[in-house]
DNA sequence: ATATCGTATGTAATACTATAACAAGTCAAG
DNA sequence: CTTGACTTGTTATAGTATTACATACGATAT
């Protein structure tokens, strides 16, 4: 047989693999809109750009990083821009602050209530947003445990992604 | 009767009750003489003065409150004499970085392979060293699916300890 | 239309966190 | 007592994030 074991067990993940970005992107961006427009909140010019700029790979970026391409496109340059619009975009649930990185990633399931646990790929450092619902499950028991109640909480792993680590 | 259902099956957190600490930070000092010794590695004396530091509280310091403590007591007062002392510490597994806080804690089950959850109170500034195997599964277990190789992970929660959730 | 109020943006200044690079000292093995 | 690995100290700088204040925008109510 053509394909390993593990490879056809593999759930797809679009952060690891190939796959039509522009639908990817093109849907987020269109889920984030109509989400805003529901929460009563503005989808301003920097804001929807600072989302496009996150959606256009499935990495997380810095807050500088983000600033320069914003003042590249005639946006203010001082960082309050950048942090103002990427803090707004995670207040709505539309990116993810990625705490290993300092940096951000625009989030693949806006909408959903979902427990991220993200994979962080030294490698090509992608960064996946994986379905986290049992991990969570398990971090609420083991607080719970404890008497102590979780209000936010985040999850993230540092490691290869398959491709990496077949170029090992 | 007096106590209540959640107390009476809530696990003692040395983190979140009174105990006594000087046992506690004495015992985790001693394993990590111990371990360091068996290791081959050096606990001069300003790792020894750091751990010590750390292990004062159940709080995660940042490195310049750390620095600043040692230059007081005659250590260099510059940045990399905190930063190589803390990171000597997380690399020999007797402290931990808390990445949400940028700061740093003694770890209290140095020696035993654990897979700490963090949670920490934004109350009183409590972190507490939860164990998370059953989330550290889960988390493997999700990454396994997507063909990924988890190499390090942080697992961190924040929200109110028993007590803050009390002083409400 | 326009006055008003809450929100959003722009900028300057500064605070906080972390690392690079190099010099000098310490310690154990040979 | 010398070598070589490691540890400490210091200078300088890089990277991340926030405070404070001024200006501009936009929806709402006159």
């Amino acid at each position: 047989m053509a394909i390993s074991q593990s490879q056809a067990n593999r759930a797809a993940d679009p952060a690891f693999s190939a796959h039509d970005h522009g639908h990817c992107a093109g849907a987020a961006l269109a889920r984030a809109e109509a989400l805003l427009r529901e929460a009563g909140a503005r989808l301003t010019p920097v804001r929807r750009r600072t989302l496009e700029i996150l959606l256009e790979e499935h990495r997380a970026l810095g807050a500088y990083d983000v600033l320069q391409r914003l003042a590249a496109e005639g946006f203010g340059n001082q960082p309050p821009v950048a942090y103002r619009a990427l803090d707004f975009l995670v207040e709505q649930g539309l990116a993810h602050r990625i705490r290993r990185l300092n940096a951000f990633a625009a989030c693949m399931h806006p909408g959903q209530d979902h427990a991220p646990a993200f994979l962080i790929c030294r490698g090509c450092n992608a960064v996946s947003e994986a379905e986290g619902h049992s991990v969570r499950a398990a971090l609420n028991q083991a607080a719970e445990a404890r008497g102590f109640q979780i209000e936010r909480s985040n999850i993230e792993a540092l490691g290869l992604c398959p491709k990496c680590q077949a170029a090992q």
